[in-house]
Order: C-alpha cells, then sequence, then structure tokens
DNA sequence: GTGAAAGCGCTAACAC
DNA sequence: GTGTTAGCGCTTTCAC
C-alpha cells in the first residue's frame, strides 16, 4: 500500500524529545523554548509532517466543525448563502463541512447523520424545498443534541435565522398597486412548502382589497421552464402584472413574453423574487424583493455560534430578518416613486 | 458542557458482552451470531449510538472520504459539477468533502491542507480561475502523495480530465463561418488562465484564414456586466458576430444589444460557450458549445479511483472529452444546417 | 461465538 | 522546559 504518513512520533524521534514536547511545539506553546519550537518546526516540515484532524479530533473531543445540508447546489439562492457561509464559519476558526441532499429526503438523513458521526460542533440544517416528509430528519437533528440552526425557512421548534418573506412581499405588492391592476396573476410552485405558501399568504391578504382579480397558479417546480410554458398560457387573456416567487421563474415569463412582442413593463408589469443574477441578467431588470443572503449567513452563523457557547440549552429563537424592494423596470410603466 | 455521546462500550456494559462482540455486531459481521447482532443492534437504537467517525478512521486508517476544491460555487459550472461529483462519488461508497476555494490562492492551499489533515483517498482538483500563482498548491498536492486528478483545466504532470476545448471551439468557428462574416469580436477574459488562451488560440486558429477581420478583447472578469458593457463599447462599430467564452458574458451581450434594438441574429451573431442554464435562459436562446459536465463528474472520478486502487503510481492521464456544438437562435439568419 | 488486549496519532495532566 | 503516562472510541488479531 501506501507509505504511511509521517507522525508527531516520527519527528520526536528525529530530534531526540518526546512527543509531547513535539506536540506542544507544534501547537505554539510558550511552554516549549523558543529555539525547541523551532527545530521541531523545522524538521516537521522536512519530513512532510502533516497532522492528523482524526487522532486531534478523537483525543480533544471536539471536531471544530460546522457541518451545512443545503436542498440544491445548482440553485444559485443556496449557492450564494453556502459561499457566506463559508466565510463566516471560517472567520469563527472553523471549517465548514458541505452537504447537497439534492431534494432527497433519504440524502438529507444521510447528510445528517454524516454531520452527527463526524461530531460537528454545531449543523446548519436547510430543509428540502419540495414537499416531502422530513419527520425523519427533524428526529435525527433533535435526538443528535448537537446545536442547530435552520436557515432560510421556518421549522417549529427550532431556532430559525430567515427573512421577512411576508414583509417581502407585502412591500412588493404596495408597489404594485400603484399601478392599479385589475388582474394579477401569481405564478408560484408546489403547495406545502412553507417559504411558498408564506409568500402566498402574504400576497393574497395585501392584495385583498385591491379590487383586481387575482389568480393562482401552482406550478410543479419553481424554474425557467415551468414559468415559461405557463407565461405562454396566459397569451390570449393577459394579466396587468405577473407575480412570480421567484427571479428565475420571472425570466422565464419575461422571456416568453419578449419572445411573443409583448412589451414589459408597458403591456404587463413581471416581478420576481429573491434579486438574485436572474433579475440583472434579464432582457428587462426584474423589480424584485431582496433577499440579503449574507445576512442570513452571518446571523445563522452568529446564533448557531451562540447556541455552542451556552451550556443550557436556550429557548429556541427566531430570526426573521428585513427584505428589501428593488425597483427595477419591470414594473409599473409611468409610475414614479420616491426613493425608499 | 454537553452530555458526552454514548460509545460501544456503553452498549457493550449494557448487554454484558465486550466492545469487540458490539463493534462486529455492528459491522453486520457473521462471526456474531445472528440473535447477538439484532440485540446489540436494538440497544444501539435505543440508547441513540452514533459511531464516532474520528475514532474510525483513526483505527482504520482509511477515511472513506475523497475531496474536491472549486474556485467558485456561486459559477453555475461549478456548481452542476460538484454536484455530479457529489453522486458519483456517493455510488462509489466514498462521501464527498467539498471545499471552495474562493479564487484565493491562500484559501485554495487551506483546502487542500485541510483534505490532507482529514486523510482524503483522494482528491479532485480544480484549480482557481484567475490569474495566480498556484506552485504552492501543486507542492502540496505532490507532497502528499494523495491520488489526485485535476479537473476542468489542464495541469502539467497532473492527471487530468477536461473537455476537448479546442475542438469546441472549431466546431463553433465552422458554424459561424457558414454565415460569411466579415467582422468577428472575439470576448474573453484575462490571459494567462489556461481553459480561455486554449479556446482562444483554438478560435484565432480557426478563424484565420475566413478573410474576416479579428478583434479580440480582454476583459478583467469573465462576467455579466463586464460583458454587458463590452457590448455597449462596440454600438458604433457592430460586427457581424460576437463570440463569447462563456454563456455568461454573452447573454450579457445579448440583452445590452436588445435593449439597444438590435436584432439578434438578424444584425449581430453572438455565441456562447458551456451550455448552462443561461443559454436557454437567455432572451434570444443561445447558440453554444456544450461542456458535458456529468461526463467530466463521472470520468473524473473513475480516473480518481483507479489511482486510488493502483499500489504503483501510474502515469499521469489525461482526457479530453468531447463537446458538443450547441445551435439554437442566436446565430446564422437564413442559414440552415443538417443536423450533426 | 465471544472476550481480552493492543494500538491507531494525538493531547493533557502530572512528574521531574 | 521536557519527558512519562494515560486514554480518546474504535477495530482487529488471537485466545478461549
Amino acid at each position: 500500500m501506501k507509505k504511511s504518513a509521517v507522525t508527531i512520533s516520527d519527528i520526536a524521534r528525529h530530534l531526540g524529545v518526546s512527543e509531547a514536547t513535539v506536540s506542544l511545539a507544534l501547537n505554539n506553546s510558550t511552554m516549549v523554548k523558543a529555539e525547541t519550537r523551532e527545530r521541531v518546526r523545522l524538521t516537521a516540515k522536512e519530513l512532510g509532517y502533516v497532522p492528523n484532524l482524526s487522532a486531534r479530533r478523537l483525543v480533544m473531543k471536539k471536531s471544530g466543525m460546522i457541518g451545512v445540508v443545503v436542498p440544491d447546489i445548482e440553485n444559485v439562492y443556496y449557492a450564494s448563502l453556502v459561499k457566506e457561509l463559508s466565510n463566516r464559519v471560517a472567520e469563527s476558526g472553523c471549517s465548514l463541512s458541505i452537504f447537497i441532499s439534492s431534494n432527497d429526503p433519504k440524502k438529507e438523513e444521510r447528510a445528517i447523520s454524516d454531520m452527527i458521526s463526524s461530531r460537528v460542533e454545531g449543523m446548519i440544517y436547510v430543509p428540502i424545498n419540495t414537499p416531502a416528509d422530513l419527520s425523519g430528519s427533524r428526529r435525527l437533528l433533535e435526538r443528535s443534541g448537537i446545536p442547530t440552526v435552520c436557515a432560510t425557512t421556518l421549522i417549529d421548534g427550532m431556532s430559525c435565522v430567515l427573512c421577512d418573506l411576508e414583509d417581502g412581499m407585502k412591500r412588493l405588492v404596495s408597489h404594485i398597486r400603484l399601478g392599479k391592476p385589475k388582474k394579477i396573476v401569481y405564478l408560484s410552485g408546489p403547495e406545502g412548502v412553507y417559504t411558498l405558501d408564506c409568500r402566498q399568504r402574504a400576497f393574497l391578504g395585501a392584495a385583498a382589497d385591491s379590487g383586481a382579480e387575482v389568480t393562482v397558479i401552482h406550478l410543479p417546480a419553481v424554474d425557467y421552464r415551468q414559468a415559461f410554458e405557463a407565461a405562454r398560457g396566459l397569451l390570449g387573456n393577459l394579466p396587468d402584472v405577473i407575480v412570480c416567487v421567484n427571479d428565475f421563474m420571472a425570466l422565464g415569463v419575461v422571456n416568453l413574453l419578449t419572445e411573443k412582442g409583448i412589451s414589459i413593463p408597458r403591456d404587463v408589469s413581471v416581478t420576481g423574487f429573491d434579486d438574485s443574477v436572474f433579475s440583472i441578467a434579464s432582457p428587462v431588470p426584474l423589480t424584485t424583493v431582496r433577499q440579503d443572503i449574507p445576512a442570513i449567513a452571518e446571523k445563522t452563523v452568529e446564533l448557531l455560534l451562540k447556541l455552542i457557547g451556552s451550556d443550557t440549552t436556550p429557548e429556541s429563537e427566531i430570526l426573521k430578518l428585513p427584505t428589501e424592494l428593488i425597483i427595477r423596470k419591470s414594473t409599473n410603466k409611468n409610475i414614479k416613486e420616491e426613493a425608499t
């Protein structure tokens, strides 16, 4: 097999000192003479010593790791979240262990098990964003006794960090209402997904007394293609506004409409949600609601670190971060608004 | 602190058997009576036993892990790659440890060190895609003695899996030449990045005898905004074709041009590269060159597993996967081509 | 079939 | 300052 890696005792033998000294020296302890420390460092480098994390973790009974599961890394929203989490966690001196559940409950449970087996010191849970039975995952999370915070959505009895989606949707609807729409189509994904249901409730509530006729359409998935085709179905009987639950879908709508020669926002307004790349990379830059992902990441890590630090199990805490309405060019032709 | 986790010896004590028996039973060894195995299983579950991976890895001297570093998880190309790698690696019974270098050489080295310290059994190296000194990373990789394959680009002396970019670019240029362009603008990123230089050489070579006037523009980054603004600069003196080194940039060009009332492909053809979401989520679906990411992932893992399995260090192997020309609507108005 | 014992590489008391 | 020792949780011979 492979030549096995060099260990602390190898370098101890080389120098004729004890393992303890080497260990201390490597950890830069002032217990050991500066000169010895230097010698240890040198031969460690020469021999190509690389510490064995498994051994260290075993004895220290801590891993210095924080784990995260996300449902879909190809989704720019989660990709950004992971990136930000990675930075925040690094700043805290821990390392981030990333798992992808691919929207599969089995894989999600597997990921959680792996995190627990790896003895992560805290877990960041971003559940599958598709209707599914997540009770297995919840049970694992709870039984583990490992501090956990759920990010980007809400789970009963768990500490959560997410955006105030209701508030964001309300802001969006107020903006839309300025255009006095008579007919609004609301384009969403499957029912039974918290973050979607939540937007929808807020939308319906905020639009209720507008006098507009509201149509809600549920698509099997929140993606470009679905939205593109749904927009085609709207062609015969165009609404004044099409509200989409994310930017990617809104882009699908914009592109279909543009292709058909329908002008945005002159003929119809289109709105997105998230303020992702797609809201800019759209032929008509999208009016949308910004979810501040860096802030979510920051607060998530902050809260998790707090949980890890506290001996007792504190009450679970819900953090709803403010959203921001971003007005671009896809809405309300001829309406000027004062800057917020 | 926290109540410490239940161990094998806890469950051994509970049952009045030895640790060895428990260990064997948990690993489903036929050495232990089926009935005992069942009893062990049960109490393990009752007690909420979760194996400690650090301990296991320490004694087994293997981690069952494969590591990967990618430069940027927000880049859809790398996000897809990671997703595919994750699946392929899972199929092989290993788990994937994901690191993000954020295009920072220091973070990249840190990630590689972490992988080595974690004693991953193999590494998948996707270098920073920005000009930088990567010799530190290379040295770490080589000195580690851990089997490594570099994915999506080429590094001397290392096993690599990537697409045949030259060939892809040649196909693209042949397609473009059907439109008899007199003027072609080639929009690229910074110089000194292998995958970019490579495309450019191939482009220049293939366009050389076309009689077209060729202008190469190097942008500081391969992103939407840069391309969008660059396209603005082209407005006064529009070429027949704008070749972009990736879809995201092409989308920027398409959107700027569309905004200015320039019709694609009637007035100008635009091409992308990669066949990412952006080539579809474009108001004018993009003609592009597909990089088969699932294939890259598959071959990468396959090759890595082979390296891990072999006792000797075999010659480094270069795999260039075929690309495919995807003709959509952004090129060559009025030109019909036979299906490939 | 099951138990005893050794040891993976490292850290942390506690001696000296 | 440095060495000695014990032990983290697990697997794995080797006896019984």
